[in-house]
DNA sequence: TTTTGAATAT
DNA sequence: AATATTCAAA
């Protein structure tokens, strides 16, 4: 329609921009909106700019002919930019680029899946606005009705030519996947001589390297560094040097370490999880298990970690085409696994419970969604659940919605902080994380029940494994919490269990390495217990997470779930708080022991309002 | 002076 | 929330 465009007809310079190009940028943020409209205009664009998606909406549908091009922010408070994307895309043929902070496969694989054309990364660069525009023509040039209207030459497209090296960040021609690591623009690619000027005045032109992006792959450097330097060692120059990572600087381990820090600080108090999964447990549920993507395709990956308002993306999906099959709704169920008693009947806090409510979520989930719940979780443990037959699926839970759901990259599972909680669980650990040694080591029990792989609490970093110590920590706090709880709950006795395996202390330790041992004593668990011999929910967590280790078990969900979780514990009887405070945790053996189940049934109570909290949480 | 790590900013 | 940046103290 109508860009006047006037592009450098001088062989594909694109030095001339298409002046008056009319585009419409939106962006809730009233200083990245300046900035944008900054950019803009000195491309000479015509601007029209909103700080709400809903307000750019309106000027779309009121006349779509107004603006040849759309550029809006991804995270919006009145409508998400992926929605705007999508309606655009339904109700007119504008190009959309889409703008975000977030650099997240996921996030740019949802936009560009969804019609956007390109997904620019904050602070937007010049170079990236000043190539923008090529976007108007390929959209042109792919519809036949419209092409007349533009001039171009031949080259009037060259998408990847001289222009489009420009374009960002992560453009549709980029590969969007390629949101890691930092260490290019340091030089600058400033160029194109003709803007010069305005280069310097804008702010956002004013390279700024990318920040880094821990990815999995970092961060496993990162863990792999820390432990073979060991707790004392482990400062930020000497892991940068490790790790040997060309473009990361000390202040970015620095940062990292700090977060690393924090989050295995509290890890050892694991009250929360620890709690919820007490909780959960009272009520009978003797196993949670979220729905990943993990199992999914790439694009559904997306899905899963997609942090899109649900709204936005139900309709997304729905819209997406080839997306909206692929999606399946991400899932939480709450299983209870088994039943095998994890709550006794004579459960101080067993809850009358109601399995009828279990059952009206089940018709909820189709088959496929079943299967899809199990995707993420490891055979081994689906399996079980399956044998078991004790598996109950309670409700569903849609991660799109959870606050917590956005993409998380993968390296703390879960770091959240919970004040209340924190408060409120100390005992076990006080000390705070790495430097601090005061908490037990807990030689780890039957190391070869990992796998074959072994893992000395002190070297087992050195292998290709440790590098997951972390995240094989974090659930395996989760599984160990439930340990504990069940320890708690069921009077505190100290059981060895007939494993063979010796009492151990059951350590809430700090380090990776330490957790990692807790791990290792939670695999027997697994066995049969107290003579009953039937493998019990717990046994089932263990082996999962033991499966995580192996497989790497990114599902961060699940981590997420048992943080939901932990605020609706709340909520119930909070049962196991006390339990936690005691320090005896930290010296008690743990054994589980097994319990009949069926009897989870009757106190299944409270799920509903678990799952209603969860859902609510949504 | 360099490095750390907590605090604070984005 | 994830990183970055700042800044006082080592």
């Amino acid at each position: 329609m109508t860009v006047e465009d006037q592009r450098g007809e001088d062989g594909g310079s694109f030095d001339r921009f298409p002046v008056g190009m009319r585009v419409l940028a939106v962006d809730d943020n009233p200083t990245c909106l300046r900035i944008l409209e900054s950019l803009l205009r000195k491309c000479q664009y015509q601007v029209t700019t909103t700080n709400q998606a809903i307000k750019a909406l309106k000027m779309l549908r009121k006349n779509r002919n107004r603006f040849d091009l759309v550029i809006s922010d991804v995270n919006m408070p009145d409508m998400d930019g992926f929605k705007l994307l999508e309606l655009v895309g339904l109700e007119m043929d504008l190009p959309v680029i889409m703008l975000s902070e977030y650099s997240d496969t996921k996030l740019v694989m949802k936009g560009i899946t969804h019609g956007a054309v390109d997904y620019l990364l904050k602070p937007v660069r010049m170079e990236e606005v000043k190539n923008i525009w090529q976007h108007v023509i390929r959209r042109k040039k792919l519809d036949p009705c419209d092409q007349g209207k533009h001039s171009d030459q031949g080259k009037t497209c060259q998408e990847s030519g001289e222009g489009g090296k420009g374009v960002t960040s992560i453009g549709l021609n980029q590969n969007a996947t390629t949101n890691r690591k930092r260490k290019d623009q340091d030089e600058d690619e400033e160029d194109e001589g003709e803007y010069d000027e305005h280069e310097s005045e804008d702010p956002s032109s004013t390279q700024k390297k990318p920040r880094v992006v821990w990815s999995p792959e970092l961060h496993k450097k990162f863990c792999a560094a820390v432990h073979k330097l060991g707790p004392e060692k482990a400062v930020p120059k000497k892991i940068l040097d490790m790790m040997n990572e060309e473009g990361l600087t000390r202040e970015n381990v620095a940062s990292h370490l700090q977060k690393y820090r924090l989050y295995l600080k509290r890890l050892p108090g694991a009250n929360q999880q620890a709690r919820l999964v007490a909780a959960l447990r009272a009520k009978g549920c003797s196993y949670v298990c979220m729905d990943t993507l993990d199992g999914f395709g790439d694009m559904h990956t997306m899905n899963g970690s997609g942090r899109l308002a649900s709204s936005a993306l139900s309709s997304s999906y729905t819209h997406g085409g080839m997306l909206g099959r692929l999606n399946s709704p991400s899932g939480l169920t709450i299983g209870g696994i088994s039943s095998n008693g994890l709550i006794q009947p004579g459960n101080p806090q067993s809850l009358s419970s109601s399995f009828s409510t279990l059952g009206k979520f089940q018709p909820s989930i189709s088959v496929n969604q079943s299967a899809s719940l199990f995707q993420g979780i490891p055979t081994l443990e689906h399996n079980k659940l399956q044998q078991t037959k004790s598996t109950a699926h309670i409700g569903e839970f849609n991660p799109l919605n959870s606050s917590s759901g956005f993409a998380v990259p993968a390296s703390f599972p879960d770091m959240r902080v919970t004040p209340s909680s924190s408060s409120t669980v100390r005992s076990s650990s006080s000390n705070p994380l790495m430097g601090d040694q005061s908490s037990v080591r807990v030689t780890p029990l039957l190391p070869e029940s990992f796998d074959g792989e072994s893992r000395g609490s002190s070297d087992f970093l050195d292998h290709n494994h440790y590098n997951e110590s972390w995240e094989v920590a974090v659930q395996s706090s989760n599984f160990s919490s439930i340990t504990l709880l069940r320890e708690c709950s069921s009077h505190g006795q100290i059981h060895s269990n007939n494993l063979g395996i010796p009492s151990t202390t059951a350590q809430i330790s700090n380090s990776p390495h330490e957790f990692s041992s807790s791990n290792a004593f939670l695999e027997p668990l697994a066995g049969p217990r107290d003579g009953h011999g039937h493998g019990n929910f717990i046994g089932n967590a263990v082996q999962s997470a033991d499966y995580t280790e192996k497989h790497r078990w990114d599902n961060h969900n699940l981590n997420q779930d048992f943080g939901t979780l932990n605020s609706i514990v709340d909520q119930l009887n909070g049962c196991t708080s006390s339990a936690f405070e005691s320090n005896e945790i930290e010296n008690s053996a743990m054994v589980a022991k097994t319990e009949t189940n069926e009897d989870f049934i009757e106190n299944i109570e409270s799920l509903d309002d678990i799952m209603s909290a969860m859902m609510k949480r949504g």
